[in-house]
DNA sequence: GTCTATAAACAGATAGAC
DNA sequence: GTCTATCTGTTTATAGAC
């Protein structure tokens, strides 16, 4: 099934529809799951006709396909552009810092943005899913940011950017990060937070990029390895 | 619904058709998801018939509680038995040794055993549903572990176990193991390797392990902090 | 306990009026 | 582009023979 390709929508009326019924279905695809959610509950959260996903997506996997899209989108605006534009200009201590700036966006964009968790959760039902949507978030969104990073930590800690130490200890930053979406429930309760806020995520980007630097000062070269 | 209340079994033969069908279940809800999963392929899984399902576990419902009853106690077996009987005996160095053979075994679980994949899929689809399924998890798995590693973490740094940095720093433990499992897929294309065999965990394992002694000599009190 | 057959509800897709 | 009505297939659950 090719994506996107299903309509030229001609008129502002369309497009509205179209974008509505995006929305609605990646908050249901999230919460719900994609099995788990009809097309009827979707086409009704959008205020739109059941007919309407067939019209403009060619049916309920087109949608998953658009939602797709438009989360790699998102993805690539909110994480992507802040790590892909910055500079460090060769400069150990700046790389550095742009994870650091990096991890604490992706962190307060998880744990506060309401959206972010149905756009994680979607995420997560498909990147075990081989398929045309993990080809698209793979290379639009998790390939480049990862070499991105890889590049970053690799002037921080003086190795090879592409040195396993390296793309791996990327990963566990970065898994890091998500548990605490996925976990979200689980460290709430442990924790006895009744919700997860601004003074909570403080708490857990402190702790997390107290590991970073832990990971840099461990990886660095001439101290030790 | 009350969970493991439904039918007697005085009969093996009623047993052995109400294992096989958890074990074919969980398989599929993991590798599917519960809502993609229907009764039909589950009992043809398990050899076994249409209506059995609704007979031993008063429905699909029934079912999917009992496969959680399954996998918290399998998880207390894996997990829990090799972490909640080890004593270190006050002993910061052996609490350290305890927490990284605990690492250690539940990489290699999770990334080397087939049906880690299917029992971590399950539980993640469970832990952002609140019910009872989450319920018997966090109680009977997550919450003695992770109270129990705090513990080991606590005598290794000098710190309470109950200190925020504590728990919050076992949760980033666990987010790094997990991620490995989760992102199975984008790590495996990302390092370029064709499977995740025994060289790939180790190398997995020696990242993994170096963050934790780094987390340690960070967070140790007396040097810093 | 296990089976077949079937009921009742629901799914996604589509034809055709407007 | 949007709507109603409907087709076709599939779902879970269940009744009742064995």
């Amino acid at each position: 099934m090719a994506r996107g390709a299903w309509n030229r929508d001609s008129s502002r009326a369309g497009e509205e529809t179209r974008s509505q019924l995006i929305h609605a279905a990646l908050a249901l695809f999230g919460a719900k799951g994609f099995d788990a959610t009809s097309t009827r509950e979707i086409a009704s959260a959008a205020n739109a006709n059941i007919a309407s996903i067939a019209y403009h997506f060619g049916g309920k996997e087109g949608l998953r396909a658009a939602c797709a899209d438009h989360v790699a989108e998102q993805l690539g605006r909110i994480i992507g552009d802040v790590v892909l534009k910055s500079d460090p200009g060769g400069d150990p201590d700046k790389a550095l810092k742009i994870i650091e700036n990096a991890i604490s966006s992706a962190l307060g964009f998880l744990l506060s943005q309401p959206q972010a968790r149905d756009i994680a959760s979607f995420v997560m039902s498909e990147i075990n899913r081989p398929g045309a949507v993990f080809e698209a978030l793979y290379t639009e969104v998790f390939e480049p940011v990862h070499t991105k990073i890889c590049e970053f930590l690799g002037l921080a800690t003086g190795r090879d950017p592409k040195d396993e130490v390296i793309r791996l200890g990327v990963f566990t930053f970065i898994g890091q990060l998500l548990y605490f979406r996925i976990g979200h429930f689980i460290v709430a309760r442990r924790m006895e937070w009744e919700t997860i806020g601004p003074a909570e995520i403080e708490a857990i980007r402190s702790v997390v990029l107290s590991n970073i630097r832990a990971f840099v000062a461990a990886n660095k070269t001439g101290a030790g390895s």
